[in-house]
DNA sequence: TCTGGGGTCCTAGGACCC
DNA sequence: TCTGGGGTCCTAGGACCC
């Protein structure tokens, strides 16, 4: 058997640590530069907010019932995750982390020595003492099953927060209780399909012959087929090392200037650069792209990417930054005012390359340990203490906008929390 | 006025090879 | 009249996830 743990409304129910008084409250969080709402919990949802609203669009209804509203704040939300996922991976052996709020468990072997649905319920109320994170737990055959389960354990107060579908009876029940477009592997269009070949529950579609389903859908239809039924299809192999990395970033006001578009393409790279050292891997690829507010439809769009490749795979700052800003001088053009921009890193391989006989970067060794200082520097006295001039000031116009971010309590020596006694 | 960010996988089709 | 067949690799774009 396989165990999805799932935190609820994860990102307010962080906020909600750190603000106690908020407990049975709306609370809602915002994305970066104040933008949508992202995480609500129930009681925001009950007054008919909804997950991807633009911020804008809903104040009236949260400035009338006092909801509780915060600038997203993905620092804090990392470190509380950090946290509850330890405590699961202290309970069970084997867990693959799928998401910042999403934890797979193999329960393989624990069927003999507990009864699993006690034991996750153990889990749930450490995690809740530990941290005061409420987790729900679905326990099934397959992911997808355990994904149907934890909906029903956050859903129903009776679950007492674990869910098991452990018969072929509570499967089919399940199935057909469930809403087909919330089945894990289903997005809109998919949805829409199965629809238009009257299919309206996920039991339905479970019950389809194999191979109408592989006439009708591709590959990963297919293996969602195969889960609902019982059979795991979808790969446990960890996924050890990302394929790509991005920074991107809306920015606060639209800019013009290729300077300021510069700066903001040079905070990226350096942002990428680090994530890049920190799973200690290089890119050999770099791609930039802008791109103008398509919003607004009474100014000029424009939107381009360029990729530059690397003779040899790098995780230097410099050099990627550097490669970067050439990327800027191919598609800025005048006029346009730019309202996002972002970096991509790619064609990851793991390791640093050695010095080569004709390295177009002359004292690659040295750049490495330069590299390696700035992050232990940086480490150890906050983000960004040392970074590129060419990356600008604080408070510049592209700079996003989060008016009502927590501080970072976990993170930040800085930002700690004080309390008076 | 104000509209997010970071990922993965799959497939079709083009380019190229013999 | 009539223009092969089989394969690989790469990439853009679609679909999906949180």
């Amino acid at each position: 058997m396989i165990a999805l743990a799932d935190c609820n409304t994860f990102f307010a129910s962080v906020e909600k640590v750190f603000h106690p008084g908020l407990k049975g409250k709306p609370v809602c969080v915002l994305s970066s530069n104040d933008g949508n709402i992202v995480a609500l919990t129930t009681e925001a949802k009950a007054l008919g907010i909804k997950r991807g609203a633009p911020f804008f669009q809903v104040k009236d209804i949260i400035e009338k019932n006092h909801v509780a509203v915060f600038s997203g704040n993905i620092m804090l939300y990392a470190a509380m995750s950090k946290r509850v996922q330890s405590i699961m991976r202290q309970t069970v052996a084997r867990t693959e982390s799928y998401s910042i709020d999403e934890q797979f468990l193999y329960l393989d072997g624990y069927e003999e020595h507990y009864d699993l649905v006690e034991y996750m319920r153990g889990m749930v109320e450490k995690i809740r003492l530990w941290t005061d994170i409420p987790v729900s737990v679905g326990i099934a055959r397959t992911k997808t099953l355990a994904k149907v389960a934890s909906r029903f354990a956050k859903k129903y107060k009776g679950y007492r927060s674990v869910c098991i579908i452990d018969s072929e009876e509570k499967r089919r029940k399940a199935l057909s209780m469930f809403e087909l477009a919330d089945v894990w592997g289903i997005g809109h269009r998919t949805y829409e399909k199965l629809v238009s070949l009257g299919v309206t529950t996920p039991l339905q579609f479970a019950d389809k012959p194999g191979d109408w389903v592989q006439r009708h859908f591709h590959k990963p239809g297919y293996q969602t087929w195969l889960e609902l039924n019982g059979t795991p299809c979808i790969s446990t192999e960890e996924i050890l090392r990302r394929q790509s990395i991005s920074t991107s970033r809306s920015f606060g006001e639209m800019i013009s200037s290729k300077d300021q578009l510069k700066a903001s393409v040079a905070a990226f790279a350096s942002s990428c650069a680090n994530t890049l050292r920190s799973q200690g891997s290089s890119a050999g690829a770099v791609s930039v792209f802008a791109c103008s507010n398509r919003f607004r439809e009474d100014l000029e769009q424009y939107s381009n990417i360029g990729t530059a490749m690397l003779e040899i795979p790098s995780a230097d700052t410099l050099e990627l930054t550097e490669a970067a800003l050439k990327i800027v001088d191919d598609i800025y053009r005048p006029g346009i005012m730019y309202k996002k921009s972002g970096v991509i890193l790619s064609h990851i391989v793991s390791g640093t390359v050695q010095q080569l006989l004709f390295d177009p970067v002359p004292n690659r060794e040295e750049r490495v340990v330069l590299s390696e200082t700035i992050d232990s520097m940086n480490h150890k006295y906050g983000l960004k203490t040392v970074r590129l001039a060419i990356e600008g000031e604080k408070n510049e116009k592209w700079k996003v906008k989060s008016e009502h971010r927590t501080p970072n309590y976990l993170t930040e020596l800085s930002e700690i929390m004080t309390i008076k006694i």
